[in-house]
DNA sequence: AACAGACGCAACCGCCGAACA
DNA sequence: TTGTTCGGCGGTTGCGTCTGT
């Protein structure tokens, strides 16, 4: 059964391709485009090469779409920030640069960027400090499974996005945009400039909203954890997201919709109380803001929030500059690392990029700024 | 000028999940 | 349900170019 068989495995030529093989193939496309079969296309278009050596060709080179040339700074902090993010998920990482291949940003981020991020001292694998983590793994270990949970959370979507995009160009193919307007739901975006109509389901615009809310202040529940996941909780105060009935099957589902922003709403109020407690937050010498995990507990159990039970709370990083807020990081004048050690011991975690606090919240605000665009929350 | 090593990038390889029969 | 193919992805390689000695 399966399949009739596949390819004759003919001499097919291999190597860099020749200028009269990329014109065939462009030819071929211009004429036919490519969707259907990238298999049967190269017999088809006079090439003796394997479909999967001309989808590459065109992909990585003869796309009329491609940007090619310098990385620009932006791309470049783009890059960083995503990396930091969504690790070598170089798809996903394309997404964000649609005029870049993905093999493109993969050859410049092994070539540029790795070893740009290695000569500041920072991993380029997990974009932390390579400074001794012994002091601190505590605070950085959850810290890093926050970022890590928070990456996946925007992997998933980011994905989800991808699809839903490339669904939307299929449905434009077939439907002229003036009928495909009538087709808009809510969340979906009409560019002016292109016609092209952006696919953002409600699901995902609560996702964003409830991951802004939730990951900001929270650890990510085991729950959610992705099943790919390295990265373990061994505290049992992790906060259960799955308790106050998040479901990405609530699409349509106006009133669980509004539950689902109410609950977004009232932990964003409480972020902003914990925030404003003044007499609950210390500074250090460095001017970072630090806040007593006791606070944090005492604000859930006061504001009553469903599912929130004093033992669920782990405090994570909260960040970004843009809202005029820190999380308790301690701060450190030296990149030495001797002098960061944790706080643990006072209730505060230390999250040990106080130096690097402009890198770390860049990467956030990336979320934050993404939000803003797309969100009806942020 | 010649050589070696570093660098940059196109292309290939191998794996995986989805689609298909 | 199962076996096979295909498309897509990330890792790696190979080779041409650049740079320093």
């Amino acid at each position: 059964m399966g399949r009739s068989p596949c390819c004759e495995k003919v001499a097919l030529k291999k190597g860099p391709w020749t200028p009269e093989e990329d014109q065939k193939l462009l030819a071929y496309i211009e004429q036919h485009g490519h969707i259907g079969s990238w298999r049967a296309l190269p017999a088809k278009a006079g090439l003796q090469r394997c479909g999967k050596s001309c989808r590459l060709r065109w992909i990585n080179y003869l796309r009329p779409d491609i940007k090619r040339g310098k990385f620009s700074l932006q791309e470049e902090q783009t890059i960083i920030q995503l990396h930091a993010l969504l690790g070598n998920r170089w798809s996903a990482i394309t997404t964000h640069l649609p005029k870049r291949t993905d093999n493109e940003i993969k050859n410049y981020w092994n070539t540029h960027l790795k070893k740009r991020l290695t000569k500041m001292g920072i991993d380029p694998v997990t974009h932390k400090p390579k400074t001794n983590a012994l002091g601190s793994a505590i605070g950085q270990t959850r810290d890093a499974a926050n970022l890590s949970h928070m990456a996946q959370w925007e992997s998933t979507r980011i994905e989800a996005e991808a699809r839903l995009v490339r669904e939307s160009k299929v449905l434009l193919v077939t439907n002229p945009p003036s009928q495909y307007h009538h087709q808009l739901s809510g969340g979906q975006i009409p560019n002016k400039a292109t016609g092209f109509v952006a696919s953002r389901p409600q699901c995902l615009e609560v996702l964003k909203a409830w991951q802004g809310a939730v990951s900001g202040m929270f650890g990510i529940a085991r729950d959610l954890e992705s099943p790919t996941s390295t990265l373990n909780f061994p505290e049992n105060n992790m906060l259960a997201i799955s308790n106050l009935g998040f479901n990405e099957n609530f699409v349509g589902n106006n009133s669980l919709q509004a539950s689902c922003f109410e609950k977004s709403n009232q932990i964003q109020g409480l972020k902003e109380k914990i925030i404003l407690d003044d007499h609950e937050m210390t500074t250090d010498q460095g001017g970072a803001i630090w806040f007593q995990e006791s606070s944090f507990r005492t604000s859930a159990h006061e504001n009553n929030i469903e599912g929130l039970s004093e033992d669920d709370v782990m405090l994570v990083c909260e960040s970004g500059d843009g809202g005029g807020h820190h999380h308790q990081q301690q701060s450190s004048s030296s990149m030495d690392g001797e002098d960061q050690n944790s706080d643990i011991n006072n209730g505060a975690y230390n999250v040990n990029f106080e130096d690097n606090k402009n890198y770390w919240n860049s990467i956030l605000n990336l979320l934050v700024n993404a939000s803003a665009t797309w969100s009806p929350v942020f």
